[in-house]
DNA sequence: CTTGAATTTAACAATCTTGTTATATAACAT
DNA sequence: ATGTTATATAACAAGATTGTTAAATTCAAG
């Protein structure tokens, strides 16, 4: 989806939040992701379908299992989101375009 | 409240994010805030609750208007996240470390 | 002190969110 | 073919969110 609406309200739930930590790590299956959870499979599934359809996940089938990686492309557009506001308020909108320019890039955004 | 789930959850609105990108560009009443929308007052009302309960503008009585500002000291919680992540992803912490000592002391960090 | 403007609260309906359990699908193993 | 494992979908309930209109509050002005 990739607008903000969604990237933040996806942001907005812990059990989301943990999962992107723990795929910020490194790939993981939909079982291990729910291994640290109380909560059932059906539930963390749709977790993950809420991060896939806000763009911060992709999935990719992986004989039974399916893989899940981190695509933090859409938290980008937050975080800019946040810096320009923030840029606005502080009155230093130099300071905002160093920092875009510094991350606009990002390193090579890791995405084969 | 001053935590993730509140503030992004605040964030997640396009109403509230218009009303506090209007902020950054300096305070406003209720009255003010309420203009450029289509819904009624007291739907804006309660996103300015929802607002000031995120601990994203706080406000002030001042005749029988309420002065409205930002405060977005609780972005800077939410935009740490969302680089803290990326930084892991990317697995350059020291780029956060450098970003994170760049923006502590914002300015002033405005609010007097 | 009465009237009027600015703002909040109350009461309610519609819609979304998140969880549950039971069922379905897909791939692997025997 | 059959059973087992991994994951997704369906159906449903509880609670949160967002909007509405009507009533209450709060201050300023005449």
């Amino acid at each position: 989806m990739m607008n903000l609406d969604t990237t933040f309200a996806a942001l907005a739930d812990p059990t989301r939040r943990a999962i992107l930590a723990r795929l910020a790590l490194g790939e993981a299956t939909v079982g291990e992701l729910c291994a640290p959870f109380e909560i059932s499979g059906p539930a963390v599934s749709r977790h993950l379908k809420v991060l896939e359809q806000a763009a911060l996940i992709t999935r990719a089938r992986d004989g039974q299992h399916r893989r899940c990686r981190l695509a933090p492309a859409a938290m980008s557009g937050a975080a800019e989101w946040i810096e320009t506001t923030r840029a606005f308020w502080n009155g230093t909108l130099d300071k905002l375009e160093e920092h875009l320019k510094r991350n606009a890039p990002t390193e090579k955004d890791k995405q084969p």
